[in-house]
DNA sequence: ATACGGACGTA
DNA sequence: CGTACGTCCGTATT
């Protein structure tokens, strides 16, 4: 080989590595474990680029050791001012030095020098040695190294796109040549750096004076000659100039363990990429390294990655649906546009995929034929079904007249959500990038395809429909399959099939059911409040003096905290917090008449604010139909929305009367609420096994008092209605993490109270304490929390440096095990139930579920057998240490049904 | 129009 | 310095 054909391509590893962090979604990228991968995944995939686009022969990536280095002890701010390295980023630094020891490159650091030194070191000794230079780097001093021999190639956007920075496009965009580069931003000052440079002076007066004077040598000897407010500027400022000179150039001549022979790339190893990208669950960068440097592998290079089975996309042929689907082997994966809302929705198009064969239909033109098999199918439980997003399409189904999927044999979200509980989005796109790492085509537009020129417009739309929907289809298949398998290696196979595809069954129906709201009532009590909200509005402006927002954070703090000098209370991101607590104190202090009215407004006017939105959302039926999210809260729970039927005001006298408002509908007798009593501290004592909270709990008395007597020593009799709530408080903070500081400030005790009161409960209820450390040790070591029902929640920030997170973490360690075990529960009792009232041929149903409760509608003459039938499938959905205990009432509305 | 913080409703 | 959510409003952005 010649020397003339040798290139060494030299990376700055931190700077490539910060640009992929920022350029990708870290959301995105984290494998199921909680290990954020977008940095690793950014920078492989831009290194896998650059050889394949490059062929270095020799390659080399330096990585900074920390922010210190001889740069610092001269400039100690050098560099300031830059955030924290973000958590997530730094984390990903040793797993990319895995990958280029996988990919056999070297990697190089140096203490006391940045990386960018390192490069400038090896670069002249590649140009001593006679190899051409490829530099990779986002940080621009590394433009002084540009020659002919050397090219940098800097981010332009991401990591993918590289600007080729020769000495002519350098002079091109800087107009002083590279060895003046330094000069020119010696001058301008590097903010990234924290290197100030001259006040009014850009790289355009800069370029100028540095070609004027030849350097900036040349520019100082002459200083006082140059004139304007610029040349005082620099006159000023020359100090900064001449240090940020001294700091930005880099060191040509380091001593380094590696010499240029030793960065001559052989290949990257077959064996080690495999592995480590198995375990960073990166699936399309395997195949690009053996698609594009195949000849560059080491190893026994892996069979050909098996083909991605291209689907045989076909609309349907009037009457050929029957056929079709009688034909298929294996489960069939179904996707679907249309509309869909509030249990309701309508289809726009239908792809069916299964083998490699796709069928697209719009369910609008089915005609008779199609549509007979097409119903049998979706209640035939033999044929196999997968899904994505199941539950909206239930919705569809029911407006269409279809029957429920029977045989849902997986549904793609659900899947994503046990595996990954915490992600924010499960879009299909995202999934199919995350678990398969592929892109998932969407419809072209036609005036792009050049293959479709010819027909019309609408045509061409429509087979470009056609084509990504039944694209979509075949995703939604081998994503199910992908998902399967993680989920099995898990032991959560049951977890899905039993418990979240088919508990998504019963919220469609909750959901296209809805609840029958009273349109009057909510009208009347709306105008109550609003009256009310009025009231306290003009008294507050008339104690103030004038008017102003009295729903304004902003104007608030400035009134109490400026005009009438009250004492400023905790404080928030923007100022001091005027919330409740603090308005309440504040009057304890000074009895002031404007907090009172500031307190009854807030009060009345969100609930006028509920009421309104409420009456908003009731459908033309009379009804409002929530949603139930099934794939939102990170420990199991359902949540609610559009409405959110899970928080509706109990606690009030004025805010339970909203709750009047939802009521029986007509055919039926009453409305059921039943709830578990104390269920997470049911779960608590069973888990930890606790004798003493079990014995409390098995002997069936009040808990809370029972608790008291044994933490304060005295007979049950004796325990004082302080006693109680002191307990009550501390019992349910232990589930949530509540430290000491916390309890005092709830109890509005002293610290040494709330310690005195920890440790005697403690001292009763020892095996607690033990259980929650246990579980956060616990996931500290294996990265996660497991509930009953074996449902997972990782914590990667349970190692984190940062104390808050760290703690944060940890409590929501704690916490998750109990909420999600309760979850489980319920989500077990509704599945129960559901059966139940079909085997039971009951015509009531369920309606709502608040995490702990469900508000039934009961039919004619069913209340007894219902209530017996609800109270048995809860208290039996789960085994535990304690009973579980179910309370139920009824009523022709839900607050009339509280018992 | 969109994004964010503060506030507050529930279990 | 107590977990898990959703929604409103005001405010500051684009």
């Amino acid at each position: 080989m010649t020397a003339s054909q040798s290139r060494l391509l030299l990376i700055d590893g931190h700077s490539m590595a910060f640009r992929a962090f920022f350029a990708l979604p870290a959301e995105k990228f984290s494998t199921d474990d909680g290990q954020v991968t977008n940095a690793v995944y950014g920078f492989a995939s831009m290194l896998i680029n650059l050889l394949k686009a490059e062929e270095p022969t020799h390659v080399a990536v330096a990585f900074d050791v920390s922010r210190k280095s001889f740069r610092t002890e001269e400039y100690p701010a050098y560099k300031d001012g830059r955030g924290e390295t973000p958590e997530e980023f730094k984390g990903q630094i040793p797993i990319i030095q895995e990958v280029l020891d996988a990919f056999g490159i070297k990697w190089l650091t140096k203490a006391n020098f940045e990386a960018d030194d390192i490069i400038a070191t090896l670069a002249a000794r590649s140009e001593a040695a006679g190899l051409s230079t490829l530099i990779s780097s986002g940080d621009r001093d590394a433009i002084q190294l540009v020659n002919e021999a050397t090219t940098l190639l800097y981010p332009v956007k991401g990591v993918t796109e590289l600007a080729r920075y020769t000495p002519a496009a350098v002079e091109e965009k800087y107009g002083v040549t590279p060895d003046h580069y330094r000069d020119l931003a010696a001058l301008v000052g590097e903010k990234a750096d924290n290197l100030p440079g001259v006040p009014g002076v850009g790289p355009k007066t800069a370029a100028k004076w540095i070609v004027k004077y030849g350097s900036l040598d040349g520019l100082v000897a002459k200083v006082d000659e140059i004139t304007g407010k610029a040349g005082q500027s620099l006159r000023d400022h020359l100090d900064d100039v001449l240090r940020n000179h001294r700091l930005n150039n880099l060191v040509r001549d380091l001593e380094l363990d590696k010499g240029i022979e030793d960065l001559a790339w052989e290949g990257w190893s077959v064996a080690e990429t495999n592995r480590l990208f198995d375990a960073l669950q990166f699936r399309a960068l395997g195949e690009r390294l053996n698609a594009n440097l195949a000849s560059k592998a080491v190893g026994a290079v892996a069979a050909p990655a098996a083909e991605v089975a291209s689907t045989e996309a076909a609309a349907l042929v009037p009457g050929g649906l029957a056929a079709w689907l009688e034909a298929r082997e294996g489960d069939v994966a179904v996707a679907y546009s249309g509309t869909f809302a509030s249990g309701a929705g309508s289809f726009d198009s239908i792809a069916l995929a299964e083998g490699g064969q796709a069928l697209w239909f719009e369910p609008s033109q089915l005609d008779a034929e199609d549509e007979s098999a097409w119903v049998a199918w979706l209640a035939d439980a033999e044929k196999g079904k997968v899904v994505h997003n199941a539950k909206a399409f239930l919705w569809g189904a029911d407006a269409a007249g279809w029957p429920e999927i029977a045989g849902l044999k997986a549904d793609t979200v659900i899947a994503a959500y046990l595996l990954k509980p915490e992600q924010r989005s499960y879009a299909l796109g995202d999934l199919a990038m995350q678990f398969l790492g592929r892109e998932l085509e969407t419809p072209e537009s036609p005036a792009d395809d050049g293959a479709l020129v010819g027909l019309d417009a609408a045509m061409n739309e429509g087979a470009a429909r056609l084509e990504a929907d039944c694209a979509a289809a075949a995703v939604i298949g081998e994503l199910a399959v992908e998902q399967t398998t993680r989920l099995a290696d898990r032991h959560q196979a049951k977890l899905a099939e039993n418990m979240e595809y088919p508990i998504a069954g019963v919220l469609a129906r909750m959901e296209i059911l809805g609840i029958a709201a009273d349109e009057g009532h909510f009208a009347d009590i709306e105008s109550g409040f609003a009256l009310q909200s009025k009231e306290a509005t003009e008294r507050a402006h008339e104690i103030v003096g004038r008017p102003f927002n009295v729903g304004s954070p902003k104007q608030l703090q400035e009134i109490l905290f400026e005009e009438l000098k009250m004492p400023k209370t905790k404080r928030t991101k923007t100022g001091y917090t005027t919330n409740a607590e603090a308005l309440q104190q504040l009057y304890a202090k000074n009895q002031h008449p404007l907090l009172e009215q500031l307190l009854r407004f807030r009060d009345v006017e969100k609930l006028k604010q509920i009421v309104a939105t409420l009456r908003a959302t009731i459908q033309t039926d009379g009804r409002i139909h929530t949603t139930f999210h099934q794939t939102v809260a990170a420990t199991g729970r359902l949540s609610s929305a559009d409405p959110n039927l899970q928080n509706i005001p109990v606690r009030s006298e004025a805010g339970r009367n909203i709750r009047a408002g939802f009521v029986v509908s007509e055919g039926f007798e009453s409305l059921m609420t039943i709830d578990y009593s104390q269920i997470e501290m049911r779960i608590m004592a069973s888990l930890t096994g606790d004798e003493g909270l079990i014995d409390a709990f098995v002997a069936g008395e009040d808990i809370h008092s029972a608790v008291a007597a044994k933490v304060f020593a005295v007979a049950p009799s004796k325990v004082t209605a302080e006693h109680r709530r002191k307990i009550k408080a501390m019992s349910y903070g232990l589930a949530y993490g509540l430290s000491t500081y916390g309890l005092s400030q709830q109890l509005a005790v002293s610290t040494e109270e709330a310690q005195q009161l920890s440790n005697d409960y403690f001292a009763r209820f020892g095996k607690v304490r033990d259980y929650l450390h246990r579980v956060v040790e616990e996931a500290r070591k294996t990265g996660y929390t497991e509930t009953i029902m074996g449902r997972r929640r990782y914590f990667p920030d349970l190692t984190s440096d940062n104390r808050q997170r760290r703690e944060m973490a940890e409590r929501a360690a704690l916490n998750a095990p109990i909420q999600g075990s309760a979850a489980d529960i319920m989500k077990t009792a509704m599945l129960g139930v559901d059966s139940a009232l079909r085997t039971e041929k009951l015509d009531s149903r369920v309606l709502l579920q608040v995490h702990d409760e469900l508000v039934c509608e009961v039919a004619p003459g069913e209340a007894k057998r219902l209530e017996t039938l609800v109270r048995e499938q809860m208290s039996n959905a789960a085994e535990l240490a304690v009973p579980l205990t179910v309370q139920a009432g009824f009523g022709a509305s839900w607050e009339a049904a509280a018992h």
